[in-house]
DNA sequence: TGCATGATGTGGTCTATACCTCTAGTGTGT
DNA sequence: ACACACTAGAGGTATAGACCACATCATGCA
């Protein structure tokens, strides 16, 4: 089987909710799953990642109800394409600007590297379905990658890159702050002015100590939230 | 039936999995569920949830290990007060409002309770150093609370309170947004309307899965970050 | 009118079984 | 030695059926 089946039943599920409005009740499970051919069980695993994600709420002995329609991004530390990829989206990409430069003293000392050492920047702009969700600024010392043209970024994922040449991220940190959107992030995000919006700065490093990266994101507010299950 | 099965041979996976080592392998799901009598599919159901919770890692075709202990809980929750002394502030809190009301459809549907169940809801600025630094309004189920007096609330912890009642909080989810300030927000907290502030919004449950509280609080964008250390 | 109660239908759990896909080791032929 | 095919056994998916726990509403009694 080319996609387990409990996934397409998910997204035609996805695609049923988008017709509710928030607050109505879905189909019981018995008819639901009849109707899309699958046995209860089935079913029931492709609601269970809906009611993970957030997009229902079950209430035992009453009905299944669409939540809030919201994407989440969990707060565990995922690359951007395979997060939109859990969650059924099309992550792409576009590189808006592609240039080398020296680290200057603020990234230096982010990135605990010489204020000289040759960097790499680049600036994308995410897309989740073809739709603007972020803008991402990505620094990476040029002698770790190598010099870089827009198309090795096409296949949207960074990091599939960094293990073709070798590099496996250690470890990082990373800092989130609200914000709101500039001018030309409103612009290239296609949202108002000064809109509500995550800033997320990450800085990595491999086993040895070198600086992997240091990544700068403005993801869009209305379309993202961090969800986490407490225990 | 009292507890899931699951939940117990959740715990019991959890037990074997505390005398193992970092990358051993755990008896094979259909022996494993033979030696603690149950379905495969009800052990793969604790199992499940291990794997989440990425207490273990599963890999087709070879078997299930013991993953590398746990990383990033910085974001996990803890209460505003425990959160500013970690961060080496002095906590303080005053009480804005504290009412009785009906729960209605969306908070109903949040806590997955009844609309009309009677509700306690209290407002308090929480501050840092004496600083205000965030606006938290909390929503509880009158019945698992009783009346309160906002001088139950002066010594700040509101969870010492709930352990008072005997209500313990055993799961619940949290989301984070990016917003602004309104106008009743920036002139409590002392910002200038509309600046950058989290929106946390947290449901919590307790063991038998009764609601205990729902809360919602804005943050001060400028005085307040997210940092994660990753691995 | 108001309240108890039971019927009905919902989601929640658990089982037994079957078959698929993938991994890793074995063994054979070259 | 090496390369390859095979295979046993691991996790992954899917089914049908049974029963439980709970919410809601209609019914009927007081």
């Amino acid at each position: 089987m080319q996609q387990a089946k409990y996934h397409s039943i998910r997204d035609e599920i996805r695609d049923l909710i988008a017709d509710l409005q928030v607050g109505d009740a879905l189909p019981p499970e018995r008819s639901l799953a009849s109707e899309l051919g699958v046995s209860r069980m089935t079913l029931r695993r492709a609601i269970d990642e809906l009611a993970r994600e957030g997009l229902i709420v079950r209430r035992q002995g009453a009905g299944t109800y669409v939540a809030e329609p919201k994407v989440s991004q969990s707060l565990a530390a995922t690359s951007f394409s395979q997060d939109m990829r859990e969650r059924g989206m099309v992550p792409t990409s576009r590189t808006l600007s592609l240039e080398q430069l020296q680290a200057g003293p603020q990234l230096g000392r982010r990135l605990e590297i010489s204020p000289s050492e040759r960097i790499v920047r680049i600036v994308r702009l995410r897309l989740a379905d073809a739709a603007p969700m972020a803008i991402e600024t990505l620094y990476v010392p040029l002698d770790l990658i190598g010099p870089l043209e827009p198309r090795d970024l096409e296949d949207g994922s960074f990091y599939d890159l960094l293990a073709q040449k070798g590099v496996v991220i250690d470890h990082g940190v990373q800092s989130i702050e609200p914000t709101v959107t500039d001018e030309g992030e409103s612009e290239v995000l296609d949202v108002p002015l000064r809109s509500p919006a995550f800033l997320f700065e990450r800085a990595t490093w491999d086993a040895d100590g070198r600086a992997v990266e240091f990544v700068r994101s403005v993801y869009r507010g209305d379309r993202y939230r961090l969800t986490t299950e407490l225990y």
